[in-house]
Formats: C-alpha cells, structure tokens, sequence
DNA sequence: TATGAATGAGCCTTCATTCAT
DNA sequence: GATGAATGAAGGCTCATTCAT
C-alpha cells in the first residue's frame, strides 16, 4: 500500500550523480511543513512518516535521531535561501543599489517560503540553535560584512557594527513579514517600499 | 469544591502581608525561568515542582494544567512590563521626548527581564498565543497607536500605519537584545543610543 | 466556612449517651450516597469531605483509611438493614406467613433504601467483600436459618439448603429491585404480588 | 494512518490460520482475568500489559484507551456467550424442555466461564453499562422474549412479563453461580438440578 | 479537635526509537 | 533498503493521606 507520499517543492539542484535520495528529501520537506503548522513537538516521527509517505522506521535510515532531522532541516533552509539572498549582487553596482537588492532578496524570501520562515522562528526560540556549528550561522555574516564595510567605507552608510546593522536594516521587515504570515497585514509591494525606505534611514549617512 | 483559586490576576492589594501565595509565585518564576531555558516541551512539570521546591501535585492546587500556568505566566508577565513601558510619559512633552521614553522603557523593561524576554518569544511562536484573549494582546497597541497618531499629525513622524511604525521603530531593538540575551553583543549604553537614533531616522519626519 | 454539611437521613437509634459522633456519621452518609451515585472511584475522599461538611483530614479522625471507612459503611447497612427484616415476626404465626413477612421486608428495606442497596451491590462485586469477617455476613444467615429449617421440618418448604432457599426466594425480588431503581420497571404491590407468588411456588412444598 | 486496527468485531473468520492478532487477544484475556481478580480501578495498564506479556504501549496499538478495552472485553464476552445460550434450541421441542436447554445453557456458561461471570457482574455495576448500545443488550431480550410469550401462549408457563420471568427463571442460578464461584457452595449436577425445578415451578402455569 | 494545604506515589497515555521480517 | 509492530521511558495529572497550625 503505497500512499500519496512525494509533495515535494521542486528546489533540489541536479547534483552530479546521486543527489539527494528521494526519501530524505521528503522526509525533510514533511518535517519543514509540520513544524511550521504544529511546532516541534506538535510533530511527532509517525505524522512525518506519514506525510513523507515512509514508513516510520525510514526515517532513522536517514536521520540518527529526531534532533538531528530537525538540525539538517535547518541547514536544507539555510541553503536554499542562501543562494538567494546575494542574487543579482555585483560588485559594479552603486553600494546603495547593492543593498536594496540584498534587502528585496531577503523579504522575496521570507515572503515565499512560509513554511521555512515559521520553522525558523521557532527554530531561533528553541534549544536547537545551541547546536549549529557557529560558522553555519556565519555563513551569510561574511559577505553582508563585506558589504557593510564598503558602505561604510563609502559613506553610503553610517559607521556601525554588524550586528547593529542587521537589526536596523533586517529587523523590521522580518517582523513584518511574520505579521504578514499571520494575516495581521498585507505586505504589498507599496508597503514593502515604505518598509525599506525606513530601513534605509536607520542606516544611511 | 476548594475556594476561589486558580482564578485571580496578578496584580492585587499593594502587597503589605500577602499577596500572591508565596508557593504560587515560586511555580510560576521557576517556569519562567526553565520555559527561558529549555522551551515549554523541555520544561516538565517535575522540573518545574523540583525548582519551585514544591511537590509534583501543589502546581495543580495553584494551576488547573501546565497550559493555564503558561497562560498566567503570560499575564505575569504583561501586568509587570505593561506597568513599565509607558512610565514617564506626560502628554506635556514634545512628542520626540514621549516616544523616546517609550523606547527606552521598552529597551529595558527587555533588557532586565531576560527570563521574560525569552518567554515571550517562545510563547509568540507557540499556539498559546492564540488563547490570549485579544484584548490582551491591545493593551499596548491602544495607547501606542495614539502616540504614534500624535506624532503623525503634528508631522514629528512621516505618516505610517501602526504595524510599521512599529516594525520600524521598535524590532531592531527587540533583535539587539535577543543578541544580548545569547551573549552575541553587548548592548550597554552607548549601542543602545546609536540604536534609538537609527529607529528614530527610520520613523522622523 | 460552614458549608452545607450534616443533610443526613433519620435512622440513627438514640445509643445510650454518646452515640455516633455527628461528623463520623456525616460522613458515612455521605459516603454512601457518592459510592451509589459514582461507585467506589468516583468517589474521592475530598468530594465526601465536601458533602459531609467536614475538613479532608477529618475523615481520618474517624477513620484509618477510605477502605476502612468503606467497610464501616457496609457494617451501617447491615445493622439499619437487619433490624428491619425480621420485624414483625412471631414464631406463634403460621410459617408461610412468618416467610411472607421476612420476604416483604427485604423487599421493603431494599426499595426504600436506594443509595444503600446500589452501595451493596458495588461492595459485593468488589476485592471488599474479602476484608468481611465471617460473621457479619451469616448475622443474617442464622435466623433465616432457623425460619428454613421450622418451615421445612413442617413439610410447608421442600427440603433444601440455605444457599438454594436463598437463591430461589430472595435474588428474584432482589433483581427486580435493581431494574426498579434502573427504571427499568415499576415494582409496585401489585407486581411484588406476583412476585412472591413465584417465589414461594419455587420454594414450597 | 494506520490500518484497519481497533474496530472489528470478536468472532470472524472460522480461525483457520489468523482472526484476533495474537497481541490484542492476550490483552483481552488479561484484562478479564485481572478485572475479575481486582476490579476495574484495581487493574493497572501497567498490570494488563505484564500480564499479556506485552509492553505497555502496545495496548494502545489495539485499544485507543483502557475504557474502550473494557468495552471490548465486554463484546468479547457477550460473543462468546451469545453463541451458547441458544444452542441446541429447536422450535420442534416441546416448550418446557426448550426452556430447560436455555436455562441449562445459561448456567454452564456462567459456571464454565468464571472471570466472565465476574467481569460482567463489575460491568454491570459500573458507569460503563451506559456507553452499551441498547441494541447490544437487548441481542438476547428478543429471542428470550420470544419464548417466552410461546411458552405463555401454550399456558406452560403462567402469564407474566419478561422483566418478572427473566428474575424468577434465572436470578437463582445467577446468585448459585456466584456463591459456587466464590466458594460458599458447590453447584454440581444434584444442585443444579434441584435448582431448575424450582425456578421452574416459579413460572410454570 | 478540626482543618485544608501540601505531598508524591501511581495512574493513563504518548512517542521517539528499535528490530524482526 | 524499507517497513511498521512493538517497546518502555517519560510526561501530565489525580487523589489518598499527612501534618503544621
């Protein structure tokens, strides 16, 4: 009896020969969905077993344990989105330009991907964060460092820290796109332009 | 059936003697503080009885299930921080001073309660949330958006809807202090003054 | 606080000078009327506390343990109960009619005393019945004893033992007892008419 | 989701090779067997489970909570003993020899199946009895009352309801049964022979 | 003596994980 | 490799019993 089983989004870049098996990817992208409506422990192996269309033993063919699963989500996520933030960046353009396209990627993102930004939310607000190897988390500061410092080094941007700059140009648009999720706005492309225009006072020089 | 119990706010008479049970208080501080730590599937009720030094069953003279205590520790937490946010403000002084206040009350109502902070963000992206009676959740976007309707129409603050006002004004600040909170970035005096100047740029006229 | 308390019905035979304690009776009473209602587990000690009008300790002033007290509920019964049955008899009457009352007393004592008839069924189909010492359970089975072997030395009873007597002239009506507080039937005079009629068919001679 | 599980009713296939799992039947089988010995309260999942020889989650593969196992235990019962009570009825016979084959077959399954009497006498007692369909009780009302008014019509036995005919037919083998398998008695042949003609001349015209 | 807040053993149930097939 | 029946540790909650007042 072989149900429904493989709904899965269409991202998974050709690897070369063996790309991700089949399963696995289900596995996760049921794991990604359920969180995202119950919540970590809202989900339990045998509601993933199901929506994969695995058995529930098949899973620990790919995931050692439930934990584990959880943290490879995060990484399948922080993959995707990854190649999409930096899209379009080119070092020949005016740093300004530069930032609004790094800034629309991120909300583009967010916007798109429900599943994944709620995973995230209740990713960060969990134990779970304590286990990615830092340099996971660092995997986007690097280049948006980079960035940073030329704006700043331009001008463009006042003289911040990292950190501070992420909360000044990131932090509003992510809590407008949780709203948006939750049905509290409607983040169009109008209010996404205000939205960053804000944004870009907070930083700008 | 026992007396009234289980069904009292928590600000009462200006505690003289006895407001709260003294057992009642220590329950709800110890889960604050291991929902802080370990996220509320990780916070069993033994933990909570063992750190509150109280048997497994008095929780349950206090509390009618672990959902309702969650539930009070959510209005615990409310009635102190609400008390807070808008100390100070006096409808006499200019509006960038009022909303200045407004911000640093928050910045450290968020700052001195890291137990508080993290429950509420776990409590955010959890379904309790959906339990609040919406009233609740007003409390402060009433008065918020009268200051911010203020602001507007004496043109101290571009014209905005509430939400982005404030995404704008105050996530920024709510992502610094989470940073804080981890340990990532330490948010003292100085920070949090170019913070509040970058949100302010993000709003003003 | 003084609740309700002390609703208890009459029966209780003015012993010497102190009788039973106000309290201790209370709560037999009300322990009575909660097994009926709710059968054994149902029954908590703290909703008999409650019906008796007493504090939750106080039961164990009275009594040891919930099985202690439970098995001096039955002893109650059993003395209200048996002052019933056999009055009115007369060893000068003519047998059938000696048997005629004892029978229409049992079934006037289990008619009128629902809460302790349900009460005794529950205690007879449970692990209590072990804890009865012998004797009270054959206080009756003597005097009946004695009417059965009068009745069949006079050739007005077939010969047979106690156990078949009892069988065959007592668990009729008892059985009709039980549908009549089910509300399964109406046992009214003129069906327990009939009933006897049956009853004393099987027995006589 | 999983099969089927959980709703089938007890007797299907002529059992060539596999009916009841193996599992759900030794749970069955423990269930009645400790319920009779301890009581419904006085029977742990924990008991059930070591008694089956299973773990203790395994029940709830079978059984969604101990209520509906009892329930289960219940219909088992009431299957098997179904079967038996009209067994070698023939509506050829004459009509006392047709009572005596039920009656006799009411008495050998209540004395051959002693954790069943047991278990129903709890049953019967107990809140459960509520949650039976009253088509299920009812499955042996109608044949019986259908021999009844037979039995009636062809004055055999005297004019009376199936309430009245149910007590005085079968109420003393019921309470013979249970001294006999408590110990107080010993219902052999001679007895139960003895027996039957007096529950005879109680309803016979 | 009477109280009722406090206790903690024990109950029913869930679910991550294992393993025979 | 894949399965899903089976497991049992752990969780939330109840309640008979205790004891400080």
């Amino acid at each position: 009896m072989a149900p429904t089983r493989s709904q899965r989004s269409a991202t998974q870049q050709a690897r070369p020969t063996r790309g991700v098996p089949e399963k696995e990817e289900a596995i996760v992208q049921a794991m990604l969905e359920l969180v995202a409506e119950h919540g970590f422990h809202g989900t339990s192996t045998d509601m993933i077993a199901s929506r994969a269309g695995v058995g529930a033993g098949t899973i620990y063919r790919y995931f050692a344990t439930k934990d584990e699963l959880i943290l490879r989500v995060y990484d399948r996520i922080k993959g995707d989105g990854g190649s999409q933030i930096f899209k379009g960046d080119d070092l020949e353009l005016p740093l300004r330009e530069r930032l609004r396209r790094v800034w629309r990627n991120t909300a583009q993102a967010l916007l798109t991907q429900r599943s994944a930004f709620f995973f995230l939310e209740q990713f960060y607000n969990s134990p779970y964060v304590k286990q990615v190897p830092p340099e996971t988390l660092e995997r986007f500061a690097r280049p948006m460092g980079q960035l940073l410092e030329a704006a700043v080094r331009a001008q463009v941007v006042r003289e911040m820290s990292q950190a501070l700059f992420e909360a000044l140009f990131f932090a509003p648009v992510m809590m407008l796109v949780r709203m948006h999720h939750l049905g509290q706005v409607v983040l169009d492309d109008s209010l996404l332009e205000r939205t960053f225009e804000g944004c870009w006072n907070a930083i700008r020089n």
